[in-house]
RNA sequence: GGCCCGUUCGUCUAGCCAGGUCAGGACGCCAGGUUUUCAUCCUGGUAACAGGGGUUCGAAUCCCCUACGGGCUACCA
């Protein structure tokens, strides 16, 4: 297979919305597909129409618009391999599974449910280590293998509800390769005749994603370590349908796990640990639960896709920030770790942290700008990109600038009284108003003015900065906080300025 | 229970395949510096090879066992 174009698919089921460990899968299929010049397609397994959540193929869709990674063949994109959703490929399935039948490699199975149930309730209680449907228990059931021909025929006409099983060798050693975790070896008499064909006459997961695979020419199976103990399986599938010659390489990426105790992430965790799974806000159409996403919170999209790539894969350098077209360039499977990630919401943050730094000011002003809108705060564009310019660097999404630069737009509201009983001495006041005509005739009001007419007044006066400045900040911003005061005075202006100072004098309580 | 995968600082990880480094980086945390303050930023520090056996002059690296963690075990994907 080695001259073949590189083709991935990430191939989700549309039961309820993708959490973060499924983009990062996709996103590894389509890091590996562009470094290779290849394709990434989309297919979407909805052949378990039990399980179908309205409302989750359209979350995917939207999911990679956001994140910026496009397929090149899907459900909306189309492509010369279509259709790409299973619902719409019912009928190709059925006649690779009949076709196993006939050349003795699968067998169909009449067994009931309670059958089923009966077997095994019996294999639990004669506590055979060998559990399920099996090379053993298959001869005890009502299939296509014990039963004679003409019942066989005679069930099949009467369309009985029947399925069909793959028929596991007794005793094989079934050799498979993962691209991560080199050569693995099964015994295939551990292994259970899986149903590849379900009543509805619709194929499971494991036929149906064999022969798609198959069908579209993947190249490389790219999915989540949930699927390693079924590779025989899919191996074993390729094999009896003389599909070796074009079997896929694999590669069974570690899970994502809990950022405290154990296990994989899921749904639930998110609202429990304070950060999203989920990459898009997602509201359960049954319950009307509402879970937070990404995008919601804050995150960028090349910052979400950065922290994602993290986990799990490393570049071998000590690069951490990585643009998408980066990524791709620096991308291998071989340096994909084997060991399960734990999700760190304060390295989210820290990432997000860097791309907001990083942004052009005038595109977060722009988002700012909302924000401010809602607050009902009227004030240029060109104000806003300023006080962007001065704070961005102190927050880590633009949903913090508020709490970041509010005194650019209005005066405080309140003092924090840990500056004031720490700061806010005895003459305070008077300082103030001592400084206040200086303030008064500065001109032209400007930072560099102010900058030079204060310093003097504080040299003159044998003050230090911090006895005056202080004060004067508590005034203007209410805290200890912020960027260089004479930028905020120059920017809130002199009246501004002289208000709020006179504000504090009155309203700051002299309690030392 | 059975089958399979995994295990390096609190977290993400480099190093392992081709044994020899004070086991490196990042986040977090702590300290110092800068600053009019807070934050940023800069500098420094903290902290790990799961345990036990081998093989070897020498093991985080190779082998075995144990422990622990995880996944799978449906007519789900």
């Amino acid at each position: 297979m080695p001259d073949r174009k590189v083709r991935v698919r990430f191939a989700p089921s549309p039961t309820g919305p993708l959490h973060i460990g499924g983009v990062r899968t996709a996103l590894y299929n389509y890091l590996f597909a562009k470094k290779h010049d290849g394709d990434f397609i989309l297919r979407i397994e909805d052949t378990d129409k039990n399980r179908y959540v309205p409302g989750a193929e359209s979350y995917i869709l939207e999911t990679f618009d956001w994140c910026g990674l496009p397929f090149d063949e899907g459900i909306i994109e189309g492509g010369e391999y279509g259709p790409y959703r299973q619902s719409e490929r019912k009928g190709v399935y059925e006649q690779y599974a009949v076709k196993l039948v006939e050349e003795g490699k699968a067998y169909y199975a009449f067994d009931t449910p309670e059958a089923l149930e009966e077997m095994r309730k019996q294999q639990e209680s004669s506590g055979s280590s060998l559990t399920g449907y099996n090379h053993q228990s298959r001869k005890e059931m009502r299939n296509s293998l014990t039963l004679p021909p003409e019942a066989v025929e005679q069930l099949l006409d009467e369309e009985a509800h029947y399925v069909i099983r793959i028929k596991i060798p007794e005793d094989e050693e079934i050799h498979v390769r993962d691209e991560i975790r080199q050569d693995l070896v099964f015994q295939s008499s551990t292994l259970d005749d899986k149903v590849i064909f379900k009543s509805d006459r619709l194929p499971t997961y494991h036929l149906a994603n064999v022969v798609d695979d198959y069908l579209m020419k993947i190249t490389h199976v790219i999915r989540g370590e949930e699927w390693l103990p079924s590779l025989p399986l899919h191996v074993l599938l390729y094999t009896f349908l003389g599909w070796e010659e074009d079997m896929p390489a694999f590669a069974h990426l570690p899970l994502i796990l809990k950022p405290t105790g154990k296990g994989k992430l899921s749904k639930r965790d998110g609202e429990k640990m304070g950060f999203p799974v989920f990459p898009l806000e997602w509201m359960d159409p049954e319950t009307g639960e509402v879970s937070s996403g990404y995008k919601q919170e804050g995150y960028f999209p090349e910052a979400f896709i950065n922290l994602l790539v993290m986990l799990g894969w490393n570049p071998g350098t000590a690069q951490e920030i990585f643009s998408l077209d980066e990524m791709v360039e620096a991308f291998s499977l071989d340096r994909v770790g084997r060991s399960g990630a734990r999700f760190d919401p304060d390295k989210a943050r820290w990432f997000n942290h860097q791309y907001l730094a990083k942004k052009d000011d005038q595109e977060l002003a722009n988002e700012y700008a909302r924000i401010l809108r809602d607050k009902k705060i009227e004030a240029e564009p060109s104000y806003i990109e300023k006080v962007v310019g001065l704070i961005k660097e102190r927050a880590d999404f633009v949903r913090d600038f508020w709490d970041q630069s509010f005194f650019f737009f209005q005066a405080p509201q309140e003092y924090d009284q840990k500056i004031v009983k720490k700061r806010w001495k005895q003459d305070s006041p008077e300082i103030l108003k001592d400084l206040f005509p200086i303030l008064e005739k500065t001109a032209p009001w400007e930072r560099d003015v102010l900058e030079k007419n204060v310093k003097a007044f504080i040299e003159y006066k044998e003050l230090g900065m911090g006895r005056v400045m202080i004060p004067v900040r508590l005034c203007l911003v209410g805290s200890g906080m912020g960027p260089d005061l004479f930028t905020i005075m120059e920017m809130i202006g002199r009246e501004g300025t002289l208000d709020r100072i006179k504000k504090g004098i009155h309203e700051i309580p002299g309690e030392n």
